[in-house]
DNA sequence: CGGTATTTGTTACATCGGTAACAATTGAAA
DNA sequence: TTTCAATTGTTACCGATGTAACAAATACCG
């Protein structure tokens, strides 16, 4: 319509950070009630849940957390005895973290929630809304890998 | 595969907050670099350009805001002579809101460099593709909002 | 080897953000 | 009216987060 004016509805930085902002503020409540844990340390959680052991950061890499938010996250979990760090053989700059029994069984405890609540949301779309939607964020998540590369 | 384990990089409010921070940082960039305005004041620059005068409770709700993010803005953008307030006719509690000419400024001046930062990212993506995303976000964001109403 | 650069992870500092409390005003109910 | 509830917006407080500086260890390169 108008040049001069910018769309927000339909602009995508801002639907994507208003849609994120929503799902992840309903999801935090499952593992914030439950266990009063944080969001990088439900991402801590479930990063080594999924992959076993890794290092402070692997993780950060992986899961896109700044390296600050894993020590700190580390440091919770720890403390909490939800996990527990490793000296690696050859360099000992690196720790290998990997989740206790406690810890393992919060994950246990907490996958279901996460399936659940990504079911109820999917629930509310048809097939094709869903197909779009799960491949139309693998190709913005395709993209915006190009977009660094060529930097 | 495995039920016991959950699969981040298949879980939707993962790759949502994924995708949202990475675009998000790359696109702050833009208004950080230029004009120092943080995240919070760039929506509220927007918000009013788009739509000329709001108040802050509309704001707020509009653009997803909680409404101490909303005044903390509204003061900074006051500090710097990009908006003004007047109050209601009939309801003292309420200031509308409206940029100046120096916040139409910027704006204007902010407008083209969102634009081709959408581009940039549609480019790297098929037809295909961006239907696809751009139809898939439109549908979640109907699932959320049904999704708050029945609880 | 020796010296510099890089990597890994932690922490001090400043800033940002949400919760809760608050003042001021308006609405609603009796 | 009078009183209590709800709304609008601000602020104090505290927790969360990124930047930058840092120590320790390792890699690289002459």
């Amino acid at each position: 319509m108008n040049d001069n004016l910018l769309s927000l509805e339909e602009f995508l930085p801002y639907r994507l950070n208003r849609l994120a902002d929503a799902v992840s503020r309903d999801f935090s409540r499952l593992y914030r009630d439950r266990f009063g844990l944080t969001r990088p340390e439900w991402r801590l959680l479930a990063t080594l849940g999924q992959y076993g052991t890794m290092t402070a950061t692997a993780i950060g890499q992986h899961s896109a957390m700044h390296k600050t938010k894993v020590s700190r996250a580390v440091t919770a979990l720890e403390e909490r005895r939800w996990l527990r760090r490793a000296p690696d053989a050859t360099d000992r700059r690196v720790e290998h973290l990997t989740l206790t029994k406690a810890g393992e069984d919060a994950y246990r405890e907490l996958v279901p929630l996460a399936r659940e609540f990504e079911k109820r949301i999917l629930e509310q779309m048809r097939p094709a809304e869903k197909s779009a939607i799960i491949s139309g964020l693998a190709a913005l998540e395709r993209a915006m890998l190009q977009q660094r590369d060529h930097d």
